[in-house]
DNA sequence: TTCAAATAGGATAACAATAGTCTTATTTTA
DNA sequence: TAAAATAAGACTATTGTTATCCTATTTGAA
């Protein structure tokens, strides 16, 4: 419950190494034997990342991929929505979702939307940069506990 | 992906539940046919909120269920704790846990834990009086997303 | 031209987690 | 003693996730 999928961990493995990598082409070879994952698993995720414009990828003999976009324009987020569909914690709460017709007198709905936004937030802020080896912005990012402006 | 688990959902809908009837014994069977859910499944579910102190039940043929705290006392991180197991974003956040050998120079869990206590946080926040009917706590509770008064 | 190494992508199998059902035992009151 | 309730274990079904397999296509170099 409340997990994130294998892909969407792929993902952000993958494009954290791509971008150690400043702008080399990096082979899904390569990442699946570093970071000790699934080659084919791994290439369906790198795929996704491409479709979305995460990520740039080269074909033929020397090819591989790349970043499209700076690490720090990367956020969880963008990495989330290339890989998944689902990603709210009550269906009710999904674009277009109707599967429940108590909706309008739930007084659920309302508090989870809340939660929802909060969550979406934490995963918008973070981007790729603040994951790099020795970064220094992740601890002076805003991501203290308690007494925060929004938490 | 980051779902709540219909165990959870059962949970936080039948402690609203009984709740909103301040005091009384209320029956599974009521709650089931009142909230259109599996009288076997909720079942479970209010057995184990028994087994952690958040509701308190009569067997018997009146029996039924009642809260043990207030309202204001249960929180939904109360809630989750009693009916799930994992709830981290990765595996590795979970006590004990030793999937992943990679944990020393891994640049992604401590980033990963920031975000896992904020999550915790936001359902230690909100208690199922917030979510009672016509309740005018929630949207005084500091819950605004960048500024707005709901998100 | 041909081969090797790479990405692209569909199909499907294996596995795990979740959700739901069934059955029986126990408790309590009338 | 019967009825109505909770307690709990076992089991089944369903769904979602993860992994694998296979083939096609692209590219560059020998």
């Amino acid at each position: 419950m409340l997990k994130l999928s294998k892909k969407v961990e792929y993902g952000i493995l993958a494009t954290q190494y791509i971008a150690t990598k400043n702008g080399e082409t990096v082979s899904a070879k390569e990442i699946a034997e570093r970071m000790e994952l699934s080659f084919d698993f791994l290439s369906k995720t790198l795929q996704a990342l491409m479709k979305n414009g995460i990520i740039s990828s080269q074909q033929g003999i020397h090819g591989g991929y790349k970043l499209s976009k700076s690490p720090d324009q990367i956020s969880l987020t963008d990495i989330i929505h290339s890989l998944e569909e689902r990603i709210t914690i009550v269906n009710c709460l999904s674009p277009g979702d109707e599967s429940c017709d108590k909706m309008d007198n739930c007084t659920l709905r309302n508090p989870f939307h809340v939660i929802q936004l909060k969550i979406d937030d934490l995963f918008t802020e973070m981007t790729i940069q603040h994951l790099l080896p020795n970064n220094d912005k992740l601890y002076s990012l805003d991501l203290s506990i308690k007494g925060t402006p929004n938490g």
